[in-house]
DNA sequence: AATCCGGATTTGATCGTTCAACACGTCGAG
DNA sequence: CTCGACGTGTTGAACGATCAAATCCGGATT
């Protein structure tokens, strides 16, 4: 049996089926508008011939690509990948679901990677874009606001004025609930370990942390550096060897709080029966047995489907949710050894992989 | 400034430039074969318009859609991914050098997904594919092939007749070098602990493995099961408390080494000092304090470049390299603390973050 | 019986590009 | 002097789909 003719065309099914090309067409797009009995007839036809209609010449004629621009960033040395990474795969089914695809392109940061997004959209090989890892100063959300270009943003504009849709992650939320969960557990001395000043997201998050502190009356402690590994470990080496020394570490992120732990293992601490450590974004190096880090976990599937059903909905393609022009969607606390008084679940019920 | 009328066509070039459609588009497609001062002219009025050529009608001429198809599986929770994202990258960076894109779809795994593969080659979506987590007996070499579709996979097919081009980590030689780093450094009993037989990646590397011993005159000693964190420490754990315990371990992941580390720690063992571990893929985790475990790193840039050349060779798109179908790359040994002797580079030169 | 209506279907034009063939002038060889 | 080759540039036709308007036809209206 040979490649069912590789090049089946509408003509090609118009003539199989005794109809002519635009019946052909309209029982794809416009089904109703053809009666029953020629419907039928049409889709014998399409089934034996196994058209699919020709996405080049479609977008030529309907200005659409269905296609959305997807810029991957220069990998982060491991940093936020494995959220990236899921965050790619929902978007990819859900898109899938009414016949869009991403495309991915590279770009520099800043305002000089915006000539490859004029590239795509001059090319018109792209229907609109998504975007991630927006930043303080990001000029992108602003200038496809300019141009006209129908864009959804994982990450709120963090600066300027509030342009376009987005969907994001209350970091702010999620550090409240982490003190709280800390606060039930009986610790009183709670402090930050965070990032700079400036960075949006770091904010965001601390701005949550302080709050919940105040709220509770506990005194609010934050240090700030570059978020990493080893930098974690240096800030929580001091407050532990400093005067009052916290008995629970609340951190920006898990790379931090990795390093918060080391610091806890060099002093001979137990994480969780002696100083609590919670980390935010639920690495997979999170549940590795000897780390077991509580950490807020993102609802990474749900932010992919409501940023495919923004776009989809600024491109026409489905009705636009009613609701506002962002979502702010709430991490979980996924409790783990790290922030556990000694003795309680001993042995973890075992995590998937 | 208004926006330069997004819509410039070769014939409005053209109409600018006091020539017809056609010698515009040979000044993008075979500038040779057009006068140098018509060409000036003509380059001119392309950049006044900014004009670019439409995508879509370039692909329903042409036939080539300057698409490539990549499969995004679904995350199987942090095992591979941070080299799977590097790997995209490299290959989003490498292709777009020559007018490509990768177009993402998701496709589920065996026999059952080569629908969707069949579907973007019906719409003529895209022109070829990019395969990579290939297993035993997966369908899609073979069909692929059959199909005369062009493909090039990350990952060597691993049975049946050897189909289509790939390029591949050579997993036998890495634990080769991992045995004879393990052998200089004084250890004679070193031990495996692989994956069930029946995986191509799992027999490959632990074929190198009983290779080296075989050559060195070391006895091999190979214990299996699944690739988790949990069946690694449990395994390690028999192998320290039998009888003749190993000084050290060749891990057939750092999912498995993990566990090993944390058997070691379980019984008061030193990483390095006490027993060696290696593990294989470098993932992020390998380089955090207190884990800092040595590894076999994949050269994915490379990979990337290198499937990328092969795929756009099959294309015509540039000349096919001369070499061999298939490409074998070593990985590079990056050696840690937790296959250090005691007191050897106390203070490791900061890693990069 | 002539008219109108509306659902079902068809026809021509078009999207923007590239391919194939052809027109034009010049130049060198026979 | 004629012919063919060559360099340069043009024109018509296609790629395969959708849009917009035209056509067809049976049945209800007047």
């Amino acid at each position: 049996m040979a490649t069912p003719e590789s090049g089946a065309t509408l003509e090609s099914v118009a003539f199989a089926a005794g109809v002519s090309r635009q019946t052909v067409s309209n029982v794809l797009n416009a089904p109703e508008r053809v009666a029953p009995e020629t419907r039928q007839r049409v889709e014998e036809a399409i089934q034996a011939l196994r058209y699919r209609p020709n996405r080049s010449a479609r977008s030529l004629r309907t200005r659409m690509s269905n296609l959305i621009g997807y810029c991957v960033q220069p990998a982060l040395a491991g940093n936020i990948n494995p959220v990236l990474d899921r965050f790619v795969h929902a978007v990819t089914e859900y898109a899938a679901e009414h016949g869009f695809h991403l495309l991915l392109f590279t770009a520099p940061a800043g305002s000089a990677g915006l000539d490859r997004y004029a590239e795509l959209l001059a090319q018109r090989a792209v229907d609109g874009f998504l975007l991630t890892d927006t930043v303080v100063g990001d000029p992108r959300p602003g200038w496809l606001t300019e141009q006209g270009v129908p864009f959804v943003a994982f990450g709120r504009s963090w600066s300027g004025p509030d342009r376009g849709r987005w969907v994001d992650v209350d970091g702010a939320a999620g550090m409240t609930e982490a003190v709280e969960h800390l606060h039930a557990l009986g610790h009183r001395r709670i402090a930050f370990i965070g990032w700079p000043e400036g960075s949006g997201v770091g904010d965001d998050r601390v701005a949550g942390y302080t709050a919940a502190c105040l709220r509770l009356g506990l005194d609010p402690r934050v240090v700030r550096a570059e978020g990493t590994v080893d930098t974690g470990r240096a800030l929580a080496g001091a407050l532990l060897d400093g005067a009052d020394p916290p008995t629970a570490l609340v951190c920006v992120s898990d790379l931090s709080a990795y390093g918060a732990l080391r610091a806890l293992a060099d002093r001979g601490l137990r994480p969780g029966p002696d100083v609590a450590v919670v980390g935010f974004d639920d690495t997979p190096a999170a549940r590795l047995p000897g780390v077991d880090l509580t950490s807020l976990s993102q609802p990474i599937e749900q932010i992919g489907r409501e940023v495919v059903q923004m776009l989809l909905g600024l491109l026409g393609v489905v009705e636009l949710p009613p609701g506002p022009e962002h979502r702010l969607l709430r991490p979980t606390l996924v409790v783990r050894a790290s922030s556990r008084p000694a003795g309680s679940a001993p042995a973890a019920p075992t995590e998937a992989r």
